[in-house]
DNA sequence: CGGGCACCCTGGTGGC
DNA sequence: TGCCACCAGGGTGCCC
């Protein structure tokens, strides 16, 4: 569900929270979210430990504790931690200490319908060494973008969708940035002039930017860890807007199915075929009507 | 490398 | 009101 602006609005709001605090006892409701190590190891790793600070990576949330074991969470497509528990928790971490001082028996609910989330810890640094860059790496740069795309004869959209190409972006936010910057999805990444790819970097981060400052976006059910819903779905322009008129030239909006994935776009503003050689690399410039 | 698919799960919905 | 097929924002692994 979440993607990195609901990952860092979550993050946000267990800083304060959790900064300082001991994990005092881990309640485990279910196991099956406990990945890649056993439950009973997890619980002897992570509790007695005390939090030193909360991190994002992509879409991970990291909590570094003070014997340097990270203790990873992924919050898949149903995951949410919280203050307040809801009918889905399946873990609760039980924290001690902390500020305001003398504030005892916090609790923190990890909750998760599909049991797609996943929660582990490990010593291992590089923490993820299979991630592409962040969207707001200030190394990251439109150049950078322009040649990585350059060595890719992908589809843009599924190919934004590689957490190892690019962190942080799932299907809301690109598909989002993608009729932003004026692209069709299934244009192959090698087809993007560096103009374009410019465009596109520019169209994440102001789409991501917004959505952060909108708290993300709340389908279904997202709430940030305070149980406050975010307000960016309300600023959606094209995702889930089958049928409904483009906000820009009022042509109906187009569904198709890439990747296993749903993909909304506007076939006007975001043309695959221009019918001219605007597009001399793609294999649609030329001979097709 | 790229594309396609099955799969990990459960719950909400929309059609009949 | 009830049933059921279908859909869902993520990620991995396998096959060709």
């Amino acid at each position: 569900m979440p993607e990195l602006p609901e990952v860092e609005t979550i993050r946000q709001h267990l800083q304060p929270y959790v900064c300082g605090t001991t994990i005092k006892n881990i309640e485990i409701l279910d196991p099956r979210s406990i990945k890649k190590i056993a439950p009973a190891r997890f619980k002897k790793n992570v509790e007695g430990q005390k939090i030193l600070r909360v991190e994002r990576r992509a879409k991970f949330l990291v909590f570094q504790l003070k014997n340097k074991t990270a203790f990873v969470i992924h919050l898949g497509m149903t995951g949410n931690l919280l203050f307040k528990p809801d009918k889905y928790v399946k873990i609760i971490f039980h924290l001690s200490g902390g500020l305001p001082a003398g504030r005892q028996g916090k609790k923190i609910y990890f909750s998760d319908i599909r049991l797609f989330g996943k929660i582990y810890c490990h010593k291992k640094y590089p923490l993820f060494p299979e991630l592409g860059p962040e969207p707001f790496d200030e190394d990251f740069a439109s150049e950078d973008f322009y040649a990585r795309l350059q060595s890719r004869k992908s589809k843009i959209k599924p190919l934004l969708l590689d957490q190892g190409f690019i962190a942080g972006l799932g299907n809301i936010y690109a598909t989002e940035s993608l009729y932003d910057a004026d692209i069709h999805p299934e244009r192959s990444a090698d087809s993007l002039s560096e103009k374009e790819a410019g465009k596109l970097l520019r169209s994440i981060r102001k789409i991501l930017v917004h959505a952060l400052r909108s708290g993300g976006s709340s389908i279904s059910d997202f709430v940030g860890a305070n149980g406050q819903k975010g307000s960016f779905q309300e600023h959606h322009k094209v995702y889930n807007k089958e049928g409904q008129p483009c906000e820009k030239c009022r042509t109906r909006i187009k569904k198709m199915v890439m990747a296993q994935r749903g993909t909304c776009y506007c076939p006007k503003c975001q043309p695959l075929d221009s019918g001219s050689t605007r597009y001399a690399r793609s294999p649609f410039a030329r001979g097709k009507k």
